[in-house]
RNA sequence: GGUCAGGUGGCCGAGCGGCUAGGCAGAGCUCUGCAAAAGCUCCUACAGCGGUUCAAAUCCGCUCCUGACCUCCA
């Protein structure tokens, strides 16, 4: 197929552009990923979902992405400024286990998670334990471009050197004074040279356990090195989309694009693309809040703000019926809006096959095949989608009623819409129930169903309803149809 | 304090100069033994005050409110 001309916002213009990628047919994309110390909370998981949505559109519009999401695993530390200690070691010594087993059993959640989220895995997950050698050696070439210097076993970025020549608050839109503002004066003990200065290799305490030998002697790496270390080798010195959360741009991507430009002497990237946050009553949900909602949480209903638990592809949809840059907030009405939605629109998925065809169609479905590109094309406008695939929905279960036709050649048209759309481009998928899988519950369901079809038949009213009441009591509703009565288990 | 986003109907959320999305909830009707599902119809909003314009939820100004970033967090 030809590609679709999608527009971008992005983050260094501030403004929506047409995507070009360097090189077409193929698009580099890279995603900051989890820090793997703790169990991702809901806002991460956000993120991911919508970065998943753009994967897909970009390569059902034809693309060939190479998607590229980290995982760190080693050196962020608690607090600020390159002081406090290791994140992985703190848990470590909690959970009284080695840091890589921390970082073994998070990485597995995450990827559980993801998967029950049904979000594509990337290309290439790297992790930063794994590019050590990358890391020390940009630190190194950085050093010899002039930008960084040594101090006591760790090197730091110089800022304010690196300023003279390049814009530093190019992507958040600040200016260096105003940066400088924020910051506090540095006293005499401090190894750094400028406020703004940060750490590309930190040097290791003697109780540190996670660090490695390097020129400056044993250490670890500092806390954004690895992301350019690790985009610059699998997508190049300039790439076309850099992700990540918006709570990244004033800091962790602001110094990315100071390392690769300091070390490749080039833009390191074309669009940045920036997802809002997941907020609880209007607050931005976060780890330190202690607001954070966690996935199973929520698939359980095991949380004192939640009133029942909602499945992962509600929740998905949930997301999904906001633009990746608004902020969402997180309520139960909210919540059971979309699941009802959601299956609403599931529904009429399988309605569709059901679909009888006529000579004419009384509405065309050419423009809203059309719409639904238009729709993706435009930022990928996933509410603006899903807004159509409703209309489409109105389209699909009049039809079944009778108040509509379709001709064939628009039937097929209108499947193929909707199966591009829910299913490649959204990511949602069918969820299991009882009433698919269950070979026992089939057999034993169609049983009871015939006696109560047979009570209809007699008119005995009372024992069909009895039958029915019975089983609304067992969380099973049962709906009759021309086409005979289905059952399915409530949620 | 600095910087930047927002404030849309009962709720969630698009739109961002004229055609006034969509989902959920609510009301009525049709269908049905009754339900459920589905269909049809109704409910028509843009924080406030000014201004620009033939025309503003959409542009400009002011006011009020909320949030984010500036410190680890997607």
């Amino acid at each position: 197929m030809t590609l679709q001309q999608i527009e971008i916002f992005n983050t260094l213009t501030r403004k929506k552009e047409k995507f070009v990628p360097i090189n077409p047919p193929f698009v580099g994309m890279y995603v900051c990923g989890p820090t793997v110390y703790s169990d991702v909370h809901l806002g991460n998981c956000r993120t991911f979902i919508s970065f998943d949505l753009i994967y897909r559109y970009l390569v059902h519009a034809g693309y060939k992405v190479r998607y590229v999401r980290n995982i760190t695993d080693a050196g962020h530390l608690e607090g600020d400024r390159d002081e406090g200690e290791d994140k992985f070691a703190k848990k470590a010594k909690l959970e009284q286990v080695e840091p890589m087993e921390i970082v073994q059993k998070y990485t597995l959640g995450f990827r559980d998670v993801m998967r029950m989220f049904n979000t594509l895995s990337p290309s290439i997950e790297p992790t930063a334990t794994g590019h050590i050698l990358e890391q020390i050696e940009m630190t190194k070439q950085i050093i010899a471009s002039g930008l960084a210097y040594e101090s006591n076993g760790t090197v730091y970025f110089d800022v304010e050197k690196y300023s003279q020549k390049n814009n530093y608050g190019l992507l958040s839109n600040r200016k260096l004074e105003e940066l400088l503002e924020g910051t506090r004066e540095l006293g005499g003990q401090d190894e750094k040279k400028g406020r703004l200065d940060f750490a590309l290799w930190i040097k290791a305490k003697p109780e540190h356990i996670m660090r490695w030998p390097s020129p400056w002697g044993s250490g670890f790496p500092g806390w954004h090195i690895e992301c350019s270390a690790m985009s610059t080798k699998y997508l190049g010195t300039t790439f076309d989309i850099h992700g990540g959360g918006m709570d990244l741009i004033a800091t962790h991507h602001t110094n990315e694009i100071a390392q690769s430009q300091a070390c490749n002497h080039c833009e390191p990237v074309k669009y940045w693309m920036h997802t809002n946050m997941l907020t609880v009553n209007g607050v931005r949900m976060s780890k330190s809040a202690g607001n954070g909602f966690l996935p199973m949480e929520l698939f359980t209903g095991n949380h004192k703000l939640l009133e029942k638990g909602y499945s992962p592809m509600s929740v998905r949809f949930f997301m999904l019926q906001t633009h990746y840059r608004s902020t969402l907030d997180f309520s139960n009405e909210a919540l059971q809006a979309s699941e009802k939605g959601f299956e609403r629109l599931m529904n009429a998925v399988n309605t569709l096959e059901k679909l009888k065809t006529s000579e004419k169609s009384s509405s065309d479905i050419k423009p809203l095949h059309a719409k639904c590109y238009s729709a993706m094309n435009d930022d990928f406008n996933s509410p603006i989608l899903l807004a159509h695939l409703f209309d489409g929905v109105k389209i699909i279960n009049s039809t079944h009623a009778g108040t509509e036709t379709i001709s064939k050649e628009d039937l097929d048209l209108l499947k193929k819409t909707f199966h591009d759309f829910v299913f490649d481009v959204l990511g949602l998928k069918e969820e299991e129930s009882a009433s698919n899988n269950d070979e026992l519950a089939n057999n034993l369901m169609n049983l009871i169903l015939e006696i109560r079809n047979e009570a209809k038949a007699k008119k005995d009213f009372s024992t069909s309803d009895k039958i029915r009441d019975g089983l609304a009591k067992t969380k099973i509703s049962i709906k009759d149809s021309k086409e005979g009565t289905t059952w399915e288990l409530q949620k």
